[in-house]
DNA sequence: GAAGTTATACGAAGGTGTTCGTAGGTGTCA
DNA sequence: TGACACCTACGAACACCTTCGTATAACTTC
């Protein structure tokens, strides 16, 4: 039998070092403590108990979870990378744009330049937004 | 003679309830700490002294400024709203989205729709980039 | 002038996040 | 088998955030 769904709906909003931990597994997939601790280690000074500690947390938290295979625990994160980008954007958006998930956006573009892909893409998706609206309407 | 300028070039990031304060303090202009209270307890129950006290704490770290006129003091932002919306915004893509606010902003777009007005704004904003990309280049 | 109101200052408690040291288990290999 | 390497678990220290109680000063009001 495998374990009994005690997990919660909504993920805690993760930490600093926890989202650096998530970076690592997201572009790894799957990862022990030591793999998570080359990634972490290039931007940060990290000992190994520290990274190891804090995945114990996580895992707690249900932030990821984890297969006992073998010596090493190997790690995956619970929610895909996008679902914390946009958990964690629409709390700043909440916090600090009044709820306005546009006025964010359009504060982003203003604040650093998009190159022209990302222009392309974006007005695509605007095109694409207003068609949707002018239907329901 | 004034007060030495001891100030640090760079704010620190606002904590949670410090962004409550920030908010109220925006909106208002300048503030003492009875008024910062009213808006406050609007979203959350606190106690006049909590609000005190953490303002105490932000004047410390040169988030805001106090006027010491009369009986109550005087409270202003140091830093106005646009700036820390783009201090934040500048640390979530850079720890979220590899650094790059277009991808931010293109997600929160895809997050929630906007309205007709914003998407306008937004396409503008492309269209004079886009121009002012094809200057430079 | 005594009581009540309102302000600031300050200490302290409780929670959480971050970091690391140490203990203990298991496997390898000369 | 003994030394070494590598793993997990756990406790503890430290810092920071949040909240509030208490002390104290000043001002009003009867």
């Amino acid at each position: 039998m495998k374990s009994p769904h005690t997990q919660p709906r909504t993920l805690p909003k993760p930490t600093e070092v926890e989202l650096e931990i998530l970076t690592s597994l997201w572009s790894r997939g799957e990862a022990t403590v030591r793999e998570i601790l080359e990634d972490v280690s290039q931007q940060r000074a990290l000992g190994y108990t520290s990274v190891l500690k804090t995945i114990q947390i996580m895992t707690e938290k249900g932030l990821v979870q984890r297969t006992e295979a073998g010596k090493a625990h190997i790690y995956r994160a619970t929610a895909t990378q996008e679902d914390t980008q946009s958990q964690l954007l629409l709390d700043l958006s909440q916090r600090l744009f009044a709820g306005s998930a546009a006025q964010l956006a359009m504060h982003a573009l203003a604040m650093q330049p998009a190159n022209a892909d990302e222009l392309n893409e974006i007005r695509q998706m605007i095109e694409r937004r207003k068609a949707s609206s002018k239907e329901k309407a």
